[in-house]
DNA sequence: CAAAAATACTTGACTTTGTCAAGTATTTTA
DNA sequence: TAAAATACTTGACAAAGTCAAGTATTTTTG
């Protein structure tokens, strides 16, 4: 076995470990209004400046019309305005609503909750050496690409 | 805001973060003959004794029809042999043919050579701090259930 | 400047993926 | 030994995602 292949099957067993742990933590969709794509999705807008389809696209892999589509729903159900941009007309721009907004916060709620469930266990050090650990590997990872 | 409450949106964005390259790594699926949740089936199946539906299901949350729908299609695609047990007449052991071992074994070349491209850019001592680092959070994690 | 190309989004038709519930065969329990 | 439980299968359906063509607007270019 190269000396990189121990390591490559290392990474690939945390990833399949850690799959789990998202999967998991994830499970707050199941009783939401929300599917996970329409929780990304719902997130970019709530966090995005001048938010359009396209700024979107830049940060989360998905198909346009799907996308446009999940957008559609999100008006329809008052989640959203979509105004064609002043400077573009080609731009919807996407602003939450108040309720919006609202459920956007539930959502993270519901999330925050199950983390802290996750982590309830662990002692204040232990929760400093997690996220450390967690950081770390955010920038290794990033400074690699 | 809780001193825990940003902890635990550090966390999440972590979580973020790494579902991102989950996904980007999770692209070698794309030109493979396997949805992801077919390679997970495939994945159980090569790395468990004695396997069954039943035994796939402890390891992965899957409804138990569509598992049986994957299993039947590999099954045509000449991937497994499905036998019933002679200890227990309603459990079908599941073995891997050597296509399917062959198969297998090629999703993870590709999958390794795209963690390969991943760490490609880290020092030795950096992969090994990577490593450290996943490990250490799998500990945590596993210690906090 | 007008025609062509590109961009942003929408829509229709479709495939894949996943779910739910009822059904069959076998084993375990009472 | 009848009832309940387990392991798997099947049919009908719903949700999620993809592909390609279409519309409106803006940018590029000859």
């Amino acid at each position: 076995m190269k000396p990189d292949q121990e390591l490559v099957e290392k990474i690939r067993s945390f990833n399949r470990f850690y799959t789990n742990v998202i999967g998991l933590l994830d499970q707050y969709f199941l009783d939401s209004p929300f599917s996970l794509t329409e929780g990304r999705v719902l997130y970019e807008i709530c966090n995005t400046e001048e938010c359009s389809a396209k700024k979107i696209r830049e940060n989360i892999v998905i198909d346009e019309g799907y996308l446009s589509r999940i957008l559609e729903s999100f008006s329809k159900r008052g989640l959203i305005k979509k105004t064609p941009s002043p400077k573009d007309g080609r731009l919807r721009i996407i602003v939450p609503t108040e309720k919006g907004k609202r459920e956007f916060a539930n959502l993270n709620n519901n999330s925050n909750s199950l983390i802290s469930q996750l982590i309830g266990k662990l002692s204040e050090e232990e929760r400093e050496n997690l996220l450390n650990k967690m950081e770390g590997i955010r920038i290794l990872l990033e400074k690699a690409k």
